[in-house]
DNA sequence: GCCAACGTTGGC
DNA sequence: GCCAACGTTGGC
């Protein structure tokens, strides 16, 4: 019997992203090394980047798995959403780093996503390399002064960068 | 560790 | 609402 699985509407294309991490604090490979091989995307205090995950993360979106702040630099694996924007508990916490007295349990200001480890990129794809290609022009980690810790991406540049980490293709979508 | 490029804060 | 000072990000 015939089953429609289809999450969303046809002709809607799968939103894709990229998030940062500083790997000395925490890589793919501690992902990896997690329960579950899922993280809460906690600690971020950037309202565009917070938006994304609110308006745009969905349910499956795939994600790259950027390395900041490393030598060198680049994208070490993908991973997905696994629970879509809820309140980042790290805010109500005077303790935590990244504690925001602003932020109050009936009004949260910053929220979170979980992600699960997809795979590693067998190739890790360095930031130089990403430059180096003209394909990946319009890439928003590629624009000067880029901060953001969650972005978008397009299919056709994720389909690609995954193709640069020789990535085979089914693993996602 | 340096520093450019941002975002945020707060005085006015 | 302007903008200078300050803090943070992140490549190098």
């Amino acid at each position: 019997m015939l089953r429609r699985v289809a999450a969303r509407p046809p002709m809607s294309p799968r939103r894709c992203w990229l998030v940062k991490s500083e790997p000395d604090a925490f890589s793919f490979d501690d992902l990896l090394a997690v329960p579950d091989r899922t993280t809460a995307w906690e600690g971020v205090r950037n309202h565009q980047a917070r938006n994304f995950m609110r308006d745009g993360m969905r349910l499956g979106d795939p994600v790259l798995f950027y390395h900041s702040n490393a030598a060198p630099p680049g994208v070490a694996g993908v991973c997905r959403v696994v629970r879509e924007a809820y309140p980042d508990p790290t805010a109500f916490d005077p303790r935590a780093p990244s504690y925001d007295p602003k932020s109050r349990r009936e009004a949260p200001t910053w929220l979170m996503v979980d992600v699960q480890a997809v795979a590693p990129l067998p190739r890790y794809v360095a930031l130089d390399a990403l430059r180096a290609n003209p394909a990946l022009e319009g890439l928003e980690l590629l624009r000067r002064g880029s901060r953001l810790s969650v972005m978008p991406v397009t299919p056709t540049h994720f389909d690609l960068i995954c193709r640069m980490g020789a990535l085979g293709r089914g693993a996602l979508r």
